[in-house]
DNA sequence: CCTACCTACGTAATGTTATTACATAGGTCA
DNA sequence: TGACCTATGTAATAACATTACGTAGGTAGG
C-alpha cells in the first residue's frame, strides 16, 4: 500500500499529470492542463504540490521554478545519497541521480560547522548528451 | 586592477549594497534601498545584477530568489571546487564554501553521462550553529 | 566632421510565480 | 448535535522577472 492511495483527488490529478510529462512543469502549466478536470485557481495546484513535495513523490527544481515527479518511482529507497538534477537547457529533460559521496562531503561540512541541514538542492544546468552535437 | 573598476555606476551601487548587507537581498529589496540613489525601476537592478552575476562577484540563491556578494572577495581563486551555500532559515545568514570532492563527483557523473555542465547550484537549507539551541 | 554603431540607461507595461484571506463542504467523534 | 479537522473553492494581491521601446554618450570608419 503505497502513499499514493492516500492522495486526495487534486493531489492525484497533479501527480499523474507530472508522471505523464517528459519534462518538468510549472505550477501554471499544471493549472492549464488540469482546467478540463475542474481546476480554476493556482492555489489548487500549489496546495496539491505542497503535499506531494512533503512526501517526496515530487521534486521542485528551484533554478527553473518547475516541478517533476520523482524518477525513483514508488519505492523511495534513495537513501543512497542526495538527489542531483541535471537539467538540459536545450530539450528541458532532467536526469535525476543520487550520490552518496556528495552526501558525505556535505554532511562533513555541516557537522564541522554546526549546521543542521533540513533540505538539500543540487542542480546542474547545461546540455545533455543527445543535445550536445 | 580588478574587475570592479570596470563597473558602471548602477553596477557599483548594486554591488556595494550587497557587500554592505549581512544577508542575501531580493532584487526588489535592492531597488528600494537604491531609490535614494535614483533607482526607479526593477530593470535597473536586474541589468546590474546580470553583469555582476556574469563576472562572478555576485551569486544568485535560487531557493530564495535572492542575491549576495561573493564571500571570496576580489580574488576569485575558488577554482578549489564548486560553491556551496548553506542558508540559515532562522537568521537568513549564508555560509559559502567550496568543495573539491563534490566537484569531482559531479564531473565524473557528467563525463559518464555525456552531460555538458555550464552552471552548478548547491544550496543547503536549515539552521546555522548560532540558531541551533 | 559626421554618421553608423555599440553600450548603458530610463520608463512603462506586462508576464510569471506564489501567497494571503476568507468562505464552503464533508467527515469524525465526543 | 455540534465542535473540530481536513480538504476544497474563489478572489485578490504580493513578489519576482522580462519585453518593448526610446534616449544619451562614446568611438571607429568613411
Amino acid at each position: 500500500m503505497d502513499q499514493s492511495t492516500k492522495l486526495t483527488k487534486n493531489q492525484s490529478l497533479v501527480l499523474s499529470q507530472l508522471q505523464k510529462a517528459t519534462n518538468p512543469l510549472s505550477a501554471y502549466a499544471l493549472l492549464d492542463q488540469l482546467r478540463p478536470h475542474g481546476f480554476r485557481a493556482p492555489l489548487q495546484v500549489y496546495r496539491a504540490l505542497e503535499k506531494l513535495l512533503e512526501t517526496g513523490v515530487v521534486h521542485r527544481l528551484d533554478s527553473i521554478n518547475a516541478f517533476m515527479a520523482c524518477s525513483h518511482g514508488a519505492d523511495h529507497n534513495h537513501h543512497h545519497g542526495v538527489a542531483v538534477f541535471a537539467i538540459c537547457e536545450t530539450c528541458n529533460q532532467v536526469s535525476e541521480f543520487a550520490d552518496e559521496g556528495i552526501s558525505e562531503r556535505l554532511a562533513q561540512w555541516a557537522k564541522a560547522n554546526g549546521f543542521h541541514t533540513t533540505k538539500t538542492g543540487i542542480e546542474l544546468r547545461g546540455q545533455c548528451a543527445s543535445c550536445t552535437q
